[in-house]
DNA sequence: TGGTCCGATGTTATCGATAATATCGTAGAG
DNA sequence: CTCTACGATATTATCGATAACATCGGACCA
């Protein structure tokens, strides 16, 4: 009502230059915050450029400077917690930088995974920060993307990416300790054995036997269960088949949260009190952790840090000033222990 | 080690045409999958196109087209379940229909908010889907974004813009009949008088209000709880608050499930039983809900459905085929009854 | 007082894909 | 047998920002 309506077609820096009487490219310079351009021009352009609602044309600057400024970041979904939790902190830590982040979700899809390096659109991005569940090491070896990649989580193998990853083997040899120094002798293990070689599962299962070992206990294979995906309908189903194995154990580790809230859920639907009758131990210590009941002891890998420590690693590949070996970094671990653990 | 290593630079549609013996047009025209293209000649294309390795520079494509294929997602935080969940659906449903999504958290920071649709990034994109938090109605009329904006959410005003909502007073008004059907009578609310005007806290509550009349219930007002953010450490404190206020109650209705959670949370730290003491419900059916122990009732907007609507119409915006007046539409909701409400 | 250097700005080329227009050769019409 | 029309392909212009290079008018020095 005030003012009236501006017109559809956004200002570009020829109609902002025509505006001020000069060239183009002294709009340019007076952007990019280049000198030498008069006080008496720069005042003209800039009540032109303010007169006009100059905006930049994102698109044009990119394909002539070759770069994006955004990344992708390719996880499963967002509909779990952890990576939920992980893309919120790489947001914000690319955010700081000066990069922004698409987040592509795959849904294990090796397909969609593949399609994230691939793709047209990996051609739009900088960088991709890559979560891959479903791809093995051997089709990551073949990957030929155009823009750097460094690969968050859990592979084992060592490839010709960066890797960042979260303490596993570390994390859970201090999880089963923890159960250990709680008295319990019967630890079952949720998540053995992923489907896919996917990392995670094979050096939390073996941080768990070393962690026996050093003890002097026994491990049960029959305590140690296979779980789907890793989500909360997983843990539930375990849990009942380790309850219907009427194989006898005083605790659970879960390979991380999602099966760890599934697991007190099926304990608790069949009547199993947490921790009195059975300790519950997760990994990764996402926000429902402190707010289930009872609170979930778990392994924190401070997500936070490796969610900086990726996107610094990345940024610093993407200007071509990290090191030409690929680097291997790991997050730091604490283990937080809430009431699903705590001694009674 | 069996084929050597492509260079750097990507082949460009000039790349192909060269090796193919063809201008650039013709290449792009087979790309395009436009016809009038001689078998033979299109065969030796797709031989270079292979050869070449070549990928489309969408940059370029973008520029040309002034279309990115990209939507915003502009929401408070990942953080949080509900968007995360949100997110997720928006990500999917925008992908079946060729988009795909930038998320944009905003931390609930009004001035980040406003840079959604301000800032240069929101030239590349072909429009929005904004969930404001901090931003009242005020500030929304005087947005001049470039592209469609639909938002999403809570708003009470009409404005200029689309609305995908859910049904808030119905579903609260549902919510509330719920409860007393149950028996219960005194209701308390958990998240009245949100910060900002947020639209939903305060349909919600008339819904409440609605429920409570119709059963000729009176309301309390000290039973009427403010609460932050609407997240879980939120729904402690304020359950703590009515616990320790000594005003009886016997049941609660949560503005979201994460509120709910943590008052589940509160009330087994306090050694309320739920539901015998208290029964509690919320808002959003966010997957917590059904793993919670005791599991949560709770308001289920359709999400995928809410996502849905929401990315169809901001594709008809975008593609200029959408009504002139602002549309508003709304979700569909059911009501998921769980322990947590369940008749002992 | 003529020449050089430099500050301030203008011109032109470029990024890669795509649309609009132009060209060439030949098959069918008159 | 020449002219037209059309299929197949090539040339040129365009999107908007930016880099490289060019120009123009003094100031300063010899």
């Amino acid at each position: 009502m005030t003012t009236e309506h501006q017109a559809r077609k956004p200002a570009t820096i020829y109609d902002v230059a025509a505006r001020a009487g000069v060239s183009h490219q002294t709009v340019s310079r007076l952007l990019l915050g280049h000198d030498g351009i008069r006080p008496e021009t720069r005042e003209r352009i800039q009540v032109a450029l303010a007169e006009l609602d100059y905006r930049k044309n994102v698109m044009a600057s990119n394909l002539r400077n070759g770069r994006t400024g955004m990344i992708s970041l390719a996880i499963p979904s967002l509909n779990q917690p952890y990576f939920a939790e992980l893309a919120q902190h790489v947001i914000v830590a690319a955010r700081s930088i000066g990069l922004t982040v698409f987040v592509e979700t795959t849904e294990g899809d090796p397909d969609r995974e593949r399609e994230i390096v691939s793709g047209s659109r990996a051609s739009l991005v900088d960088g991709i920060l890559y979560s891959p569940l479903a791809l093995g090491s051997g089709d990551l070896e073949t990957i030929d993307a155009g823009s750097p990649i460094v690969l968050l989580g859990d592979r084992i193998l060592h490839s010709q990416f960066d890797h960042v990853t979260m303490p596993n083997a570390g994390g859970a040899r201090a999880a089963v300790q923890h159960l250990i120094a709680q008295g319990r002798t019967r630890i079952a293990v949720i998540g053995a054995e992923h489907p896919s070689d996917y990392g995670a599962a094979t050096l939390r299962m073996q941080g768990y036997h070393e962690a026996m070992r050093a003890a002097g206990l026994p491990t049960d294979a029959r305590l140690q269960v296979v779980a789907g995906q890793w989500v909360r309908s997983d843990g539930v189903t375990a849990t009942e088949q380790l309850i219907a194995s009427g194989i006898p154990f005083d605790s659970i580790f879960c390979f991380n949260d999602a099966l760890a809230l599934g697991a007190l859920r099926a304990l608790q639907s069949a009547g199993i009190s947490v921790p009195q009758d059975v300790a519950v131990v997760g990994f990764d210590d996402t926000e429902d952790a402190s707010y289930s009941v009872p609170s979930l002891t778990s392994v924190t890998p401070h997500t936070e840090q490796l969610a900086e420590l990726a996107v610094t690693l990345l940024d610093r590949r993407i200007k071509g000033m990290a090191e030409t070996t690929p680097q291997d970094l790991v997050s730091d671990f604490d283990i937080k222990v809430r009431e699903s653990s705590a001694v009674s």
